[in-house]
DNA sequence: TTGTAAGCGTTATCAC
DNA sequence: GTGATAACGCTTACAA
């Protein structure tokens, strides 16, 4: 590999000079800098980041971090993390899994983005008592060098909630996600506080997974109890979409039996007949927003918590009672 | 930053026998390793990578370059490598754009999987002429340093096309993909083999771009001109979304008027009415492919060119002329 | 304007 | 079995 060490000695200048020519440094003149810059390329000079980090501290790399890689969530998420980072000069890198922590913690990494409950609380503590820079969109977490950028799940369930009751639904379900999921708790809250309020209805709540198959298995069980229309909150499309595959094969109908809702407006939402009600919100400007807090983060401009605003997408998965 | 040097320090004993007992060197004794791992531990040290990677000049972190993040298309792929290279000791991380080249070339990567055809040929194989390893998913490209890893393109074009022709359509559409796909191309060119064979044909090809808005545009153009149902073989399944959406709003149906053929088989296909028929291949395998043959050219162990295989999956949305 | 040199945190070679 | 020490490639005072 050539060096700059290389480029000095084939040029008869020292290392400093190649380095600042390098990197644009006012101190070298435009003859040499010319010079430079025309070896380094005919050589083939490629800087060593390693080297740069060691010395620098900083990478200008920032990771985002999944709990997987599979379902059709993150596609506009992470496009509006890479362009809103792109533009400031860094880059992003899509992580997943235990064994990718060690890029955060072994400095490999400006700063992180975590979307993944799988990532523990206290780690993530403990990276930030390092004075490493975190934004969270999947939990509340409270120290000076992280940011929560959170979904406004309360009134996304609310609206939802409340769409049904309005549409004349007495009977509700609401499939929850899994049992660690910070916005299928919020939204569950919301739900709970609304159906309250819309007293005496009928309402119960089945586990699911945010998956197909645990809307396929609530579905199941909610034919299985059927005595009449009911209106059914999915916390999110997945689990909405598992519904209709589980009553294709049935008597059952979609905006007739049951009424159904789902959260994310993923894009399969808009295909499905009949169309699926759902919450919507702005994959990309979440992304987006995430991204410019980290960077404020990371350059010591106060960042701040956000909230992403959702709204009620109707659809004809839900018919007046 | 706590460093092996604060370590070596705090106990009275050389950095090179921390850096040793850290590493499992045998070399050391039991006591003295575990004296080192209960202050490095209470010390919270933590390995820094720049440095461990200017040294060995290694970081057992891999890249999979994709064009974009969006799209419903690549978390199986994703996800069979990442388990693939977790499985093997390697990280995988994902990268889109032109700026992450960088990662590549400045060696903060031990590998790359290539999915994004705005990826120039020629930077690839300069970076292998460099000794580095490259898989690449979209293209041929003959480097020893090079593997290839492609779908069964012909197999599964020639599949759909003969399943359109035995079902009896004796007008045929090919809604192509991108100008630079390799897919596309090959795909295409499968189509026209199987045409020409089975002559006489009405034949014609709708210039595409892989996604939804392109498969709407092409549906538009065969409604103007439609004399009589026709098959359609969107060249992937996207497209083929798209050419449902159109025709939500027309007099024409899918299966009866156009029949329709896609490729990919992404979730959505399963759940669209009427079921489209498509290529499937498994993702997952895809993925778990190219990461193996990654490694194995990295330890040096002759990798070899791989063909993913592919079938057809028919559906509703074909139906006999 | 250019050169010298220290140092970033590791690993690995060599003595002891 | 342990300890000095020289690299790895780069940035950046500071000296010339």
């Amino acid at each position: 590999m050539v060096s700059i060490k290389d480029i000095a000695k084939h040029l008869g200048v020292s290392i400093s000079t190649v380095s600042y020519a390098l990197n644009g440094n006012p101190k070298v003149t435009e003859e040499t800098r010319g010079k430079i810059l025309a070896a380094a390329k005919e050589m083939n000079y490629v800087p060593n980041a390693a080297a740069r980090t060691l010395k620098k501290r900083e990478t200008r790399i920032i990771g985002a971090f999944l709990t997987t890689f599979e379902g059709a969530f993150y596609g506009q998420l992470l496009q509006g993390m890479k362009e809103e980072m792109n533009k400031r000069g860094y880059d992003l890198v899509i992580c997943s899994g235990t064994q990718s922590h060690r890029m955060l913690s072994e400095g490999m990494l400006d700063g992180a983005i975590i979307l993944d409950n799988e990532f523990k609380d206290e780690e993530l503590l403990q990276h930030a008592a390092r004075n490493h820079k975190v934004v969270v969109l999947d939990r509340q977490l409270s120290h000076p060098n992280i940011v929560q950028v959170l979904l406004d799940n309360k009134a996304g369930a609310t609206f939802a909630t409340e769409y049904l009751i309005r549409k004349g639904h007495k009977k509700l379900y609401a499939v929850t996600g899994p049992e660690g999921s910070f916005d299928s708790a919020q939204r569950l809250a919301a739900v709970r506080q609304t159906v309250e309020r819309n007293a005496p209805l009928r309402y119960a709540e089945i586990p699911g997974n945010f998956d197909k198959a645990s809307g396929e298995a609530a579905a199941k069980r909610i034919i299985d109890e059927y005595d009449g229309p009911a209106g059914v909150f999915c916390l999110n499309d997945e689990m909405a979409i598992g519904v209709y595959h589980a009553l294709k094969d049935t008597p059952y109908r979609i905006g007739e039996h049951l009424h159904v809702v789902g959260f994310d407006h993923i894009d399969i939402t808009d295909y499905v007949q009949p169309r699926l009600a759902t919450v919507d919100y702005s994959e990309r400007r979440w992304g987006a927003v995430a991204a410019e807090q980290l960077i404020k983060l990371i350059a010591g401009q106060g960042a701040e918590h956000e909230r992403i605003y959702v709204s009620l997408i109707e659809g004809e998965s839900v018919q007046q009672a």
